[in-house]
DNA sequence: CTGAAAGCGCTTACAG
DNA sequence: CTGAAAGCGCTTACAG
């Protein structure tokens, strides 16, 4: 009201301007625009979002998130949501009772987002995801294992990146390629050691059994898995950890058995967390663009509702290839 | 008025019932719980905010911060918030153009939460804080250099800890202990340092100034500082880094240099970060109550208005030894 | 291109 | 212990 009185016009004309409503006179507009700023007025999001159909409110949904991955994904998304004009309510569900369904009803009946960047691993949760549909709440998953919710996805090519890490260690001249599979349980694991597979086949390699070793993703199964790797009467020359806390594992095995990386052990991560680049020699390991990922799944909430439905975005990675692989039988360090 | 007709009373009955004011009949409080449970009734958010004073968001804000920080901080928020019925709001501000306190203005302004988390270093900006505090919003502050804001302080005692890290190696029997300090310009680098030294002192061992090392909380500083410990004429048989990522350096100089840890070196960092459990040996640390320290923030916030304007809150942390500390000249592994 | 009216769904301040 | 009225600050739907 204080603004539509000091540059003279209705307080409807205030809302377009500061709606950028087309149908408004350019002087109008400057007008407005210049009360507006001389009284240093801000519209209460509270007023839009009761009045209005949007609540300006995006919504990123966690369960037990490792630090690193909730680090990487915020940062996208929060960028992204400041530009845009919006603001990310982060709700992680409580891991104790398991009625997610109900908090994740609640939470979305009371704060009526305008969308809902849904992680691993809720994204492949179906009743928490119907819960959201029944409320009509607009939802984008980040890296599901099911992709056929006729939802807007966020991914990348896990499988993909593994091929892309043999072929790397088969450009060094390594032939004898261990993996260590991840929890069989998250599809990613699966897909990784298919990349693995495929590679080691394109590239004419046979898969001997006793190199592909069942981890969990967890930093013990990878230290078991690694000692028995090398405790083999021909080991491997070069490892493929599907993680890095794995491949951390696989590297305090080799240490513990005195072989040296990379010299007598290439080693080659997955996820490129921030320890990467905090221990020596410096793992090498695929950069998942998770940045890039929630960037892009704020844009897909934000974007017209019926625009993304089928909507699969699959983003690049990167494989940085850093210290802990080298070329087969290689030389000293430095 | 859904829930009203249906309990046959006024819609300011039910308001008063659901927000549990007192002076309501206990019969017309069932039924109209009755009758809210039956409509599936949920409050609306925005028009509460409207209306009334409080928004139920609670704002917390990052700037540039760690990848482990943020996932500490946030498990505590957010859990906080979800049993108080209030939500998290994460803001992280754009860190190429420095107009900081306009960023803050404008978001508090069209956001009107009832509280503010301040994490470090906007804790310690004073033109943010101004920004904020000219708003009118109600801020409080996780681990602040500057403690005479007159704004609710939580953080943890760091000099203490640093003190606790050294007694713990005096009692392993080390009496040459290197120490290499962080950042100056953060306060936590010199409160470490201070605890370091009152320890030394208090344990009557004298500080040899060459083992007093400068670094700035990077791995490269740690490896620098590492090697030019170990090439000391009588190198020091521990080292306390002021952070983990100093630490993992050091580890690194102490494999580069064929030192053994901890049989010829022990080595202790500080933070407890995620990486302390996925090296061998695994790191003896100093764990941050940052979980704690991120609940009762949010408590801060929302008590109330005048009841911790002084307050600061020092929360207690944990010395947790693991393999990397161990009695000096110590025993071979295992 | 512009505006007057109604209404979003709650809480507040007041009366009884 | 309970309720009728007003109002929070915007957008919507409509009219011109």
């Amino acid at each position: 009201v204080d603004v539509a009185s000091r540059a003279g016009v209705s307080i409807k004309t205030v809302s377009r301007v500061l709606n950028n409503e087309a149908n408004v006179h350019a002087e109008t507009r400057q007008a407005v625009l210049a009360a507006a700023n001389a009284l240093r007025y801000r519209p209460k999001l509270s007023a839009r979002s009761l009045a209005g159909a949007r609540s300006f409110l995006i919504g990123l949904l966690y369960y037990a998130p490792s630090a690193a991955f909730v680090g990487a994904i915020q940062q996208g998304a929060t960028a992204r949501c400041r530009e845009a004009g919006v603001h990310l309510v982060v709700e992680s569900l409580d891991t104790a009772p398991g009625r997610l369904e109900q908090q994740v009803e609640h939470m979305a009946s009371t704060l009526r987002v305008d969308g809902m960047i849904i992680t691993p691993p809720l994204c492949d949760n179906t009743k928490v995801l119907r819960a959201l549909r029944r409320n009509g709440t607009r939802c984008v998953l980040i890296s599901p294992d099911v992709r056929r919710h006729g939802l807007p996805i966020v991914r990348m090519d896990d499988r993909r990146a593994a091929a892309e890490v043999v072929q790397a260690l088969v450009a060094l001249g390594h032939t004898r390629i261990g993996f260590v599979q991840g929890d069989a349980a998250q599809a990613a694991a699966l897909e990784r050691r298919a990349g693995f597979e495929r590679a080691m086949h394109d590239a004419g390699l046979t898969i001997e059994p006793s190199l592909v070793r069942e981890g969990d993703f967890t930093f013990a199964s990878g230290l078991q898995q690694g000692l028995a790797l090398l405790a083999l009467r021909k080991p491997p020359s070069a490892v493929f950890a599907s993680n890095d806390d794995m491949a951390l594992g696989v590297l305090a095995a080799a240490r513990e058995r005195n072989v040296a990386v990379p010299q007598a052990l290439s080693i080659v991560g997955f996820d490129d967390s921030p320890v990467a680049t905090l221990i020596s020699p410096a793992l090498s390991s695929v950069r998942q663009p998770l940045f890039e990922m929630a960037t892009a799944a704020v844009d897909l909430v934000l974007a017209p509702p019926l625009a993304g439905a089928e909507t699969e975005l699959v983003l690049p990675h990167q494989l940085v290839l850093r210290e802990s692989s080298g070329p087969v039988g290689g030389a000293a360090k430095h």
